[in-house]
RNA sequence: GCGAGAGUGGCGGAACCGGCAGACGCGCUAGACUUAGGAUCUAGUGCCUUCGGGUGUGGGGGUUCGAGUCCCCCCUCUCGCACCA
C-alpha cells in the first residue's frame, strides 16, 4: 500500500501501476504521453488560426511563476483543457494560450534573501513551470506565450498608464492610503483583507503619502449595471462585485456652522429623517475639525482624540469596539428648522466614505442610537412603522430603520418615507442647500508600488514642468539591472539608482527625475489576455482587426478568490480600452467559471503548508491522464476537492480497463468499417447495447456543456461495465462502440484514446476528428421499467414496451399478483398514471 | 450583524420539470484465478427486521395521490463584506 507522502515520491513505480497493460514489457504510460505531446506538437494541433472562421477563446487565469505546479494549479489546466479540446472537436478555431504573470514579491524577496538575481529567478521558474506544463499535455499554442516582466510586454502596461493618464483617468494625489510595513509597500484597497494584506496578513497601517491611482470609480455605474449583460458568470462572483462597489442612492445636505462661515455637506440615504437630526459627527480626519475647535475649551480633548484615532489601524478602529467620541462644542444649524445641533468627532465615523461627516439621527439608525444612548443625546422619533399610531424609538430601546410613515415632521409629517424623500429634495433643491446624489464604496485604484520588480511608473517630474509622460515613443522605461540595492526602506529601490532616476525633462529639457515608483502588478494582469490575441506586435499593444476576431474570452476559469481584485480591474481596463475605441468589446469575459480549491488532508494544498503534490513527479509515475481523472471525477469542478491516493487508484484502474477492453477486440475490430454496420440486423440484445452508445453520447455532451465532467465520467465508467459485460457482439457494433467510446473520452484522457485511435487503424489525430453526434430515434430504451404505487409506495413493478398507453398499464397493474393483495377488499379511489414511470393507485 | 452558498450511506458524490433516493467511484465482505495479491474477475454492500415488512436525504411543521426537490420556522457549516451614513 502507498502511504500518502509517497505520491509523486521518489520510490521506483509498480510496473502494475506503470502501465496500461502489464503484459507488454516496456509500455509506459510515460513513454506513450511523452509520444502524443510530440506528434500533437509535430502537427501543429494547437496552431491558433491567423484568422478565425468559427472562433472560441477558452483562457485560464495565468499563474505566477513560483517554480513547482502542483495538482491545484493542475485543476485550472485541466479544465480549460477538456474544454478546449471539446470545442476543437466540434469545429471551432481555437485560442488556448497560456503566459506568466511574472512581476511581483517573491522574485524580490527571493533575491533579497538569498541573493538571486530577481530576473534569472523568475526565468528559472518559469521554464520549470512550463516544462511540467507540457508534461500534463496542455493544449497551448505556446507561439502565443506572453510573460508579463519582458520589456516587449511591460512596453505595453507603461502604454496603457499614458493613455489612461491622456484621459485622466491616471491622477496623483496625497491621500490616506493602506501601507503593509511588512511588503514595505502600499496597496489598494481590494488588496486589503479584514485589515490585513492580502499577501502576507500582516495588519495594514494607514500613511499620507502622494501616490497614483486609476479612476475606476468613473466606471462605477458601468461595472455595476453590466454585470446584467454577464449571464454567464456565477451569482456569487456578481454579487462581490456588486457590493463592492456599493451603489446607494441618497442626498447631500448643506448644515452651515455657527463658528465659521463656511457649511458642511453630508451624505445621507434617509432624507427623510432630517427632522430626527439631533447631532452631527465629523470624522477625526474631517477638515473643518481644526478650524471648529480652535479657541475653544474643547481643543485640547478633541485634539488627543484625534491624535489617539490617528494611531489606531482600520481594524481596531472598527471592529468591535463600543463607540465613543467628543464634543467639540461647535454647532451647527438644521437646514430646514434652524435649530442648534451640536457637533462631535468620533471614529466610527471615516473620512473614506461620503463626506466624512454624518447627520445623527439616533430613533433611526443604529450606529446613532448606540452612540446618542451613550452620550446622553436626545432621540427624536421621526418615522414610525405604517401599522404603528404611536412609536416612539427611544421607548422601544432600538432604533427604527425601516421606512414607513413620518412624524414630527412639520409640514411632511404623515407622508411615507418614499414621498416625503422626494418632497424634502425638492425643497432642499430650490433653496440650494442640497440635492439627490449617489455614493459609492468602490475608491479609485492605488496603482503605485514602492518596489523594483514591477513595470515602473512611466513618468518624469520636472521642477519647472512638474509632472510630465515619458513619450510614447521613448517606451518602455527600462528597470535597470545594475546598482539596485533591493533591501526595503519604505520607498522604492528605484529612488535611489542616480543613472535611472535622473533624466531629462522630455518638455523642457532641463534636468529632471523619473517616478521611482512601479505598478500593482494587477496592472499587468488586467489586459494580458488582449496581448494573446497578438503577442509579437512590435507596433502597438494589439492590432485591431486582430483582437476584434477573437475577443472576448468565450470561456474564462479561474479562482473566486480573483472576483473583486483581477476580474474588476479587467473589467475596467477592458471598458476603457473600449471607450477609446481600441477593441469593439467592453467586457472580456463572456462566461466564467470558478473553480474549487484542491485540499490535502483537510488543507488547502500549497507550498507553504507543505502538502503540495508536484505534479511533475506524479505525471512521472502515474501519467498525467490519470491525475486529470482524478481531478475531473472525484468531484464537480466548481466544489473543492479532497485529492486522495485512493482517487488516483481508481482512476488508474478505470484507464487500465478502458485500455484492456481497447486491445482484447482489437484484432476483431481492426479491420471493420462502421459504414458497413447494418443496424437492423442487430439481435434485440445487441439493439439495446447500440441505443446505450447513442444515450451515453447524448449524455457526457450535455453534461460537457454544463461543465459536469464528474457526472460524464460516470457514464463512460457505466458503458464500459456494460461493454465487459456483453459476451459476444457483431464486429460491427464492437468496432462502433470502441470508436465512440475513445471520442467521449478524448478531452478527459487525451493520451490513452489518441494511443487507441492509433491502434484501431486511424491515421489522422482524434482531435482532428468531429465530436460525435446521436441518432435521437436510438434514445429511447427498447423496453422500460413502470413502478406500481400503491398511496405513494413502490409495491411491485412492471416491464412494458415505452408509450404503451394508459389502460393497458393500468389493467397490468390490477392483474399484478402483489398489487390485487393490496387491493382486497379496498376501495379504489383513484389511480395517477405517469408516461413510462410509474402508476400511483389510491386506496381508501 | 448583512449578503451568498451548502447540509444525502463508512467516504467522494448522483438524482432533468415534484415521480423507483443513493447512479458512478472509493472502502468493506465473500468467492474465483493464483506461489503470492497491493493485479484481475464475479457477487454483495443505507439503517432496522420476527424476513411479512418497517424506516431513511440536518430538525420541526405544511402543500400534494406522491417531497432530497415546493412553502413556513429552527439548527449547523463554508465563503464574502463588515460602523458604507
Amino acid at each position: 500500500m502507498l502511504r500518502e507522502h509517497e505520491v509523486g515520491g521518489s520510490n521506483p513505480p509498480a510496473p502494475t501501476i506503470f502501465c496500461y497493460e502489464e503484459e507488454m514489457e516496456g509500455y509506459s504510460v510515460k513513454e506513450v504521453e511523452k509520444k502524443w505531446q510530440d506528434y500533437w506538437k509535430k502537427i501543429n494541433l494547437f496552431k491558433t488560426k491567423a484568422v478565425p472562421q468559427k472562433k472560441y477563446y477558452v483562457l485560464e487565469m495565468f499563474p505566477y511563476p513560483s517554480g513547482d505546479l502542483h495538482i491545484g494549479h493542475m485543476k485550472n489546466y485541466v479544465i480549460g483543457d477538456v474544454i478546449s479540446r471539446y470545442k476543437l472537436m466540434q469545429g471551432f478555431d481555437i485560442l488556448h494560450p497560456m503566459g506568466w504573470d511574472a512581476f511581483g514579491l517573491p522574485a524580490e524577496n527571493a533575491a533579497i534573501q538569498r541573493g538571486i538575481n530577481p530576473e534569472k529567478w523568475t526565468y528559472n521558474n518559469i521554464a520549470v513551470s512550463k516544462n511540467t506544463m507540457k508534461l500534463m499535455g496542455l493544449s497551448y499554442d505556446w507561439e502565443r506565450e506572453i510573460t508579463t516582466c519582458a520589456p516587449d510586454y511591460y512596453k505595453w502596461t507603461q502604454w496603457l498608464f499614458l493613455k489612461l493618464y491622456a484621459h485622466k483617468l491616471a491622477y496623483r494625489k496625497k491621500a490616506s492610503v493602506n501601507w503593509c510595513p511588512s511588503c514595505q509597500t502600499v496597496l489598494a484597497n481590494e488588496q486589503v483583507e479584514e485589515g490585513t494584506c492580502y499577501r502576507c496578513h500582516t495588519p495594514v497601517k494607514k500613511r499620507d503619502l502622494v501616490q497614483w491611482f486609476f479612476k475606476i470609480t468613473d466606471y462605477a455605474d458601468r461595472l455595476l449595471e453590466d454585470l446584467e449583460k454577464l449571464d454567464k458568470w456565477p451569482l456569487p462572483v456578481k454579487t462581490m462585485q456588486q457590493n463592492w462597489i456599493g451603489r446607494s442612492e441618497g442626498a447631500e445636505i448643506d448644515f452651515s456652522l455657527d463658528k465659521i462661515d463656511q457649511s458642511v455637506r453630508v451624505f445621507t440615504t434617509r432624507p427623510d429623517t432630517l427632522f430626527g437630526v439631533t447631532f452631527m459627527v465629523f470624522a477625526p480626519e474631517h477638515e473643518l475639525v481644526p478650524k471648529l475647535i480652535k479657541g475653544t475649551s474643547q481643543e485640547d480633548e478633541v485634539k488627543k482624540y484625534i491624535e489617539q484615532a490617528g494611531k489606531k489601524s482600520d481594524l481596531e478602529r472598527t471592529s468591535l469596539k463600543e463607540k465613543d467620541g467628543v464634543f467639540t462644542g461647535s454647532y451647527a444649524s438644521h437646514p430646514l428648522t434652524g435649530e442648534k445641533i451640536p457637533i462631535w468627532v468620533a471614529d466610527y465615523v471615516i473620512m473614506g466614505y461620503g463626506t466624512g461627516a454624518i447627520m445623527g439621527v439616533p430613533a433611526h439608525d443604529e450606529r446613532d442610537f448606540e452612540f446618542a444612548q451613550k452620550y446622553k443625546i436626545p432621540i427624536k422619533t421621526v418615522i414610525r412603522p405604517k401599522a404603528v399610531e404611536d412609536f416612539d424609538a427611544a421607548q422601544k430601546g432600538a432604533a427604527y430603520t425601516e421606512k414607513g410613515i413620518m412624524v414630527n415632521s412639520e409640514k411632511y409629517t404623515n407622508l411615507t418615507s418614499e414621498k416625503g424623500i422626494k418632497e424634502i429634495l425638492k425643497d432642499l433643491e430650490t433653496n440650494k442647500i442640497g440635492k439627490a446624489a449617489i455614493y459609492y464604496k468602490l475608491r479609485d485604484w492605488l496603482i503605485s508600488r514602492q518596489r523594483y520588480w514591477g513595470a515602473p511608473i512611466p513618468m518624469i517630474h520636472c521642477e519647472k514642468c512638474g509632472v510630465v509622460p515619458v513619450p510614447e515613443e521613448d517606451l518602455p522605461v527600462l528597470l535597470p539591472e545594475e546598482g539596485v540595492d533591493l533591501t526595503p526602506k519604505g520607498k522604492s529601490p528605484l529612488a535611489s539608482v542616480d543613472a535611472f532616476v535622473n533624466t531629462a525633462c522630455p518638455k523642457c529639457g532641463g534636468s529632471a527625475q523619473r517616478d521611482a515608483d512601479t505598478m500593482d502588478t494587477f496592472v499587468d494582469s488586467s489586459w494580458y489576455f488582449l496581448r494573446y490575441t497578438d503577442n509579437k506586435n512590435k507596433k502597438e499593444p494589439f492590432n485591431k482587426a486582430k483582437i476584434d476576431a477573437w475577443m472576448p474570452v468565450d470561456q474564462y476559469i479561474g479562482g473566486i478568490e480573483h472576483a473583486v481584485l483581477h476580474l474588476l480591474y479587467s473589467r475596467f481596463i477592458t471598458k476603457f480600452l473600449y471607450d477609446i475605441k481600441r477593441i469593439a468589446y467592453d467586457e472580456p469575459f463572456k462566461a466564467l467559471f470558478t473553480q474549487g480549491m484542491v485540499l490535502n488532508k483537510g488543507e488547502v494544498m500549497s507550498k507553504s503548508k507543505g502538502n503540495a503534490v508536484p505534479v511533475g513527479p506524479f505525471v512521472e509515475r502515474w501519467g498525467s491522464d490519470t491525475g486529470r481523472i482524478t481531478i475531473l471525477f472525484a468531484a464537480p469542478p466548481e466544489r473543492d476537492l479532497e485529492w486522495t491516493e485512493e482517487g488516483v487508484q481508481g482512476s488508474n484502474r478505470f484507464l487500465n480497463r478502458v485500455y484492456r477492453y481497447g486491445m482484447q477486440h482489437l484484432d476483431e475490430v481492426k479491420h471493420i468499417d462502421i459504414k458497413d454496420m447494418e443496424v437492423a440486423t442487430l439481435t434485440p440484445e445487441e439493439l439495446k447495447l447500440y441505443k446505450n452508445v447513442h444515450q451515453t453520447i447524448k449524455k457526457v455532451t450535455h453534461d460537457l456543456e454544463l461543465f459536469h465532467f464528474n457526472t460524464a465520467l460516470a457514464f463512460l465508467m457505466e458503458l464500459l461495465n456494460r461493454l465487459y459485460r456483453v459476451q459476444k457482439a457483431n464486429k460491427f457494433l464492437l468496432r462502433f462502440a470502441i470508436e465512440k467510446y475513445m471520442l467521449l473520452l478524448s478531452p478527459f484522457a487525451p493520451h490513452l484514446a489518441e494511443e487507441m485511435w492509433q491502434k484501431l487503424g486511424f491515421t489522422t489525430s482524434i482531435f482532428k476528428t468531429d465530436w460525435p453526434g446521436f441518432d435521437p430515434n436510438y434514445i429511447q430504451d427498447v423496453e422500460i421499467e413502470i413502478v406500481i404505487q400503491i398511496n405513494g409506495k413502490v409495491r411491485s413493478r412492471l416491464t412494458t414496451e415505452p408509450d404503451t398507453p394508459e389502460e393497458a398499464v393500468k389493467n397490468a397493474a390490477l392483474e399484478d399478483e402483489k398489487i390485487k393483495k393490496y387491493l382486497a377488499a379496498k376501495e379504489i379511489k383513484k389511480i395517477i398514471y405517469i408516461k413510462n414511470k410509474l402508476i400511483n393507485i389510491v386506496i381508501k
